[in-house]
DNA sequence: AATGAATGAGTGTTCATTCAT
DNA sequence: AATGAATGAACACTCATTCAT
């Protein structure tokens, strides 16, 4: 969350640099076409930003602490998670917010495929989703006495490559699918949930249901 | 394939553009560096490609070429696709060849990210597999007689983001994964494809499971 | 004399900007770290200067004028100039004036290197300190009834690079040089002095000689 | 001494660098500048030099060992160093060729007054010509059996600030001042010359003296 | 007297590409 | 097939200065 105190100016630099980076890259965008898209002076991009760099960082730092909110929003709602539908209904909390910040994924996606020194940015919104989730849910079972042996390890790493990655996915190219492969929008959204759900729940299923037999 | 005349100059060239696009992304890569990685001097790299958008293109072309060649090959050997256990067996045979070309592969994910005229090149690479696979299959089931009322739309939607994404994303994820959550790069190999098989495949068994009350 | 009024702001600002523009050279000095020095807004600074180059000229200017006191009051003094000692005590007491605006003395020694249209600021500084003392003297000799043959040619060059010149830069270079060549800076202040003596005064002793023969 | 392999455009840039940095100062002088100047683009300066730093940091190298082949020649010819005529005459093979390389000096000059790291570069001059001097002489001494308790700190700040220091200001000063006190520019370096050798050789003089009685 | 925001014109540096040999 | 030299067009970033309040 911004903080208010934030001038229009360098919103509208945020949103033009969100943009750009989006469309071409970061490294192919231009600060001068940001200051032109955000109809600021360059030089005015310096005087709130460090560097080019900087506004990435922002840009990456906003959209976590947004998510976060999401997620204790969400966690606070399906609190119980005593059906597959609370998972479902999470999801769908996740895809709706991924959707409204679809640039700055795209963005994190790319950059999380260059060598770097740290992880790539997106297992950080991994472990936020899930590991906060996560932690959660352990903690309930627990509650009830349950002992948890589901493998962490696991559920890490299915929420990302068979939740997280093809929502994002989906997210990033759903537009050009439904161009290229000529489908509707829509209608295409509707058949990848369908799909989405039939798959990446078949693993909290699975997972639900060997904890039932656990607990027999 | 690349023709098998290509001189070693090119080929060393290709290599090093290779790694340094999957290091840096294509934009941020410089010409230069290709040139000191391949060890030639920088101006033979124009001798043999028209630009630097040229050498991301051949890589790309000698990609899906090869890719082809995979496809055809598996094809062959799973011709009959009579069990789940076929869809598994190709599979693992992509699986394998991806991950022989994870730097291409890391280049063209990034590059499909990208605003751009044509459809991200990922996928022309989903189109070879789930699509040739496809039409291979449709073909089998006419000659059996069968009427085909597999959603198509549906089939290629889901072995894209649910089979060829998150098989790509575990692909050039796995050593950051491996590095920042702990775990040892082959046992995690085995705990993701245990999911994928889960989830992936459980999409392939509907599909089968419903052809099969079609047939009855 | 900077006028009394000054306001505190405009005296810190000098005031950085003299530690700065000594520090990195005026070119190199930036108006931005000037303001974060004296602890103002940048803005504050055209409130007071016309423009950067402006701070150089009041600071010179200020030299100038606090010389000119230091002159005039040290003539005063010495009025006669009957020994060489005189000459030796007016030198040191340009010498402790100097140190303490070793600053801008450095400042000035760099600007007067550049080409320019005027001469160099720091002709002005050896008019002042040899040009009065000299026109004073003159008129010393011609009260005496003495007719002065002394080349005032050779007496100004004399003066400055062999007597301004070697004192500036002892003031500006003591530390680097104490720290270079490992010697402790009050020893070296003496050796200096020593041997500048000795030089400095070798010329003036000729002259007087000179003088004296002329009188016989 | 450049290496004979630098290309002439790499020449001609050294050449524009050295004029325009003496001109108007390293930060004030501009790359664009010193291209056109050089009458190569601007490109072509960073293809033969790594920064704008590089190009002074070459023309100090060069100037330093420059002087060291003339030193060297320099104590060939003055081997034995029986008057005080041979220091002179050093003086005079030194001063030619600073006045040769007037531009580097000026620069050296202005960037030693900056604050910096290491030792202000004048000092490295300084030890080329005394040091080397010196501790030929030094040799000399002990050679003929004689002590040498002369006070070697001495006679480098001797050198420095009596020698040295007038010697290449006045280099550095002397058209301005022949334009602002309207002594012509031959006139002028007989003058000083004629003080020069009076005031410096006045220390070494005494030096001699010292060292004369002590041979008594 | 003081300031946060804004700007035009640079500033050193980089880069893909080409040329001559 | 190969290379050292050269270049035009950017590039991210800077800076002295101004404006509105």
């Amino acid at each position: 969350m911004k903080s208010k105190d934030s001038p229009k100016s360098k919103l509208k630099i945020l949103q033009a640099a969100e943009k750009l980076f989006a469309e071409k890259g970061f490294d192919a965008a231009r600060v001068d076409d940001v200051a032109e898209n955000a109809e600021v002076n360059k030089a005015l991009i310096y005087y709130y930003f460090k560097s080019k760099r900087d506004m990435l960082d922002q840009l990456f730092n906003n959209l976590v602490e947004e998510l976060l909110e999401v997620v204790h929003h969400s966690l606070e709602q399906h609190a119980n998670f005593e059906s597959v539908e609370d998972v479902a209904q999470e999801l769908s909390t996740y895809y709706d917010f991924m959707e409204s910040k679809a640039d700055t994924i795209r963005i994190m996606m790319m950059e999380s495929l260059k060598a770097s020194e740290g992880p790539p940015p997106l297992f950080k919104l991994s472990e936020l989703t899930t590991g906060e989730a996560g932690a959660e849910i352990t903690k309930m079972f627990e509650e009830r006495g349950l002992k948890v042996d589901v493998d962490m390890d696991e559920a890490l790493i299915g929420d990302f490559f068979t939740g997280m990655v093809p929502m994002i996915n989906f997210i990033v190219y759903r537009d050009a699918w439904s161009k290229h492969f000529g489908i509707e929008a829509e209608e295409l959204k509707q058949k990848f949930f369908r799909i989405f759900r039939i798959t990446h729940l078949a693993y909290h299923n699975v997972q639900q249901e060997e904890v039932v037999r656990d607990e027999e």
